[in-house]
DNA sequence: GCAATCTGACAGGAACGCCTGTCAGATTGA
DNA sequence: TCAATCTGACAGGCGTTCCTGTCAGATTGC
């Protein structure tokens, strides 16, 4: 039952990381362009071009895999910004600038990464713990970047992890109604906006 | 097959509208006690304490009772900060205190409201499209009571509605923290930093 | 009192998705 | 070459839910 052979050129456990990340990226696919609603086992196994019994060979269950593909999406997002906050420099508010046009050009390139965490991540229970400390992880990260951004100005660590947790929630909720196209909102607008309010929430105000 | 006569002292409209209101109510306790998954027609109708029969003459459709206890649950708290802040008086920040203040005791009280409205109002496709279409609705009124509260230091309309709903769904994220207990969060401490993120987001920074 | 109507209980069709099992054919190491 | 193993196709059980239909009993207007 356990592949341990060599096949098609790869080992065993080669082939099995493949076929996981072959289903992953047919589960986010599928979240972005169906919604979770239709993305079943049964989808993934098409998307990926393989059989059910490999779905079980890398997630215990649907839910599992739907994880998965948050963890995946959300991850990317978070180390884009990471990154492109740290390559910047200059003025506090350029930095915010730098991070946010980062994410949102990502968005722009990979629409399915935006969709699975701004628009399905709350479809599914499963889905929705997740997401919660996702977002806790991203409220870390973004506390953690004002510090470095703002110095003394910022709230002290428990209220500024919570205000960059209402921040960061906020603003996606403004990145759903663009990727929906419901309000006016481009791109340009929303790292206007996000810019502001990362201002607003992450220095304490008489700072 | 349409009811016209009248039947234990109720007209056919008075019984009508009452069965729909209790499958409302049954399908608002449902979802914050059981989520959304559980939210089934048959659980509704047993909640009730009506048959399956009487589901379909008030709703087409499973979703439709979704929604409407959705919407029901969102007008009897808005309702609630409204009224709450037209009643206020004195300076600007008590006036928005005492409007979270009452959503967060009308939350208090009726945990249903909350949990329906900040944790289930997304666990569904139909779900996620009326709450979209409220959250905007929620941030027209806030930016309206953020112009007679502040004055002229708010934002141009368009814009402060766009914060208004970052904010709106800002502190949701934190109600749902303090609903779940993930957090250090109190409803006291919740109305205070709401406070803080509503000056912060409605007045320009230039004010 | 009686026919018409309303109500509650319940059965079950139809559809769907998760998950498991079988089986023939392809690929490998010896 | 050949036995062992890996792979893909597919069938189908099981459980669930939505929604509709039937039917006996309760309540009404006349």
């Amino acid at each position: 039952m356990a592949s341990t052979r060599s096949y098609g050129g790869q080992s065993a456990d080669e082939r099995v990381a493949a076929r996981r990340a072959r289903l992953v990226e047919a589960t986010i696919t599928l979240l972005a362009e169906q919604g979770e609603a239709r993305t079943t086992m049964t989808a993934a196994c098409a998307g990926a071009g393989l059989t059910e019994r490999y779905f079980y060979e890398s997630f215990g269950s649907r839910d599992e895999a739907l994880v998965a593909a948050l963890e995946t999406a959300a991850s990317r997002i978070a180390e884009t910004a990471v990154t492109a906050v740290a390559g910047s420099f200059g003025p506090p508010v350029d930095r915010v600038r730098a991070g946010l046009s980062a994410v949102l050009d990502l968005l722009g390139t990979h629409p399915a990464l935006g969709r699975v965490v701004v628009l399905e991540a709350t479809a599914n229970a499963a889905l929705r713990t997740r997401r919660r400390e996702l977002l806790a992880w991203f409220g870390d990260i973004v506390a953690a970047e004002s510090r470095t951004i703002y110095g003394e100005r910022v709230w002290p660590p428990d209220r500024a992890r919570l205000n960059a947790m209402a921040f960061v929630a906020g603003l996606a909720e403004l990145v759903a109604a663009w990727l929906l196209d419901e309000l006016d909102l481009t791109p340009e607008r929303l790292v206007e906006i996000g810019t502001d309010l990362f201002a607003a929430t992450a220095q304490r105000p008489d700072a």
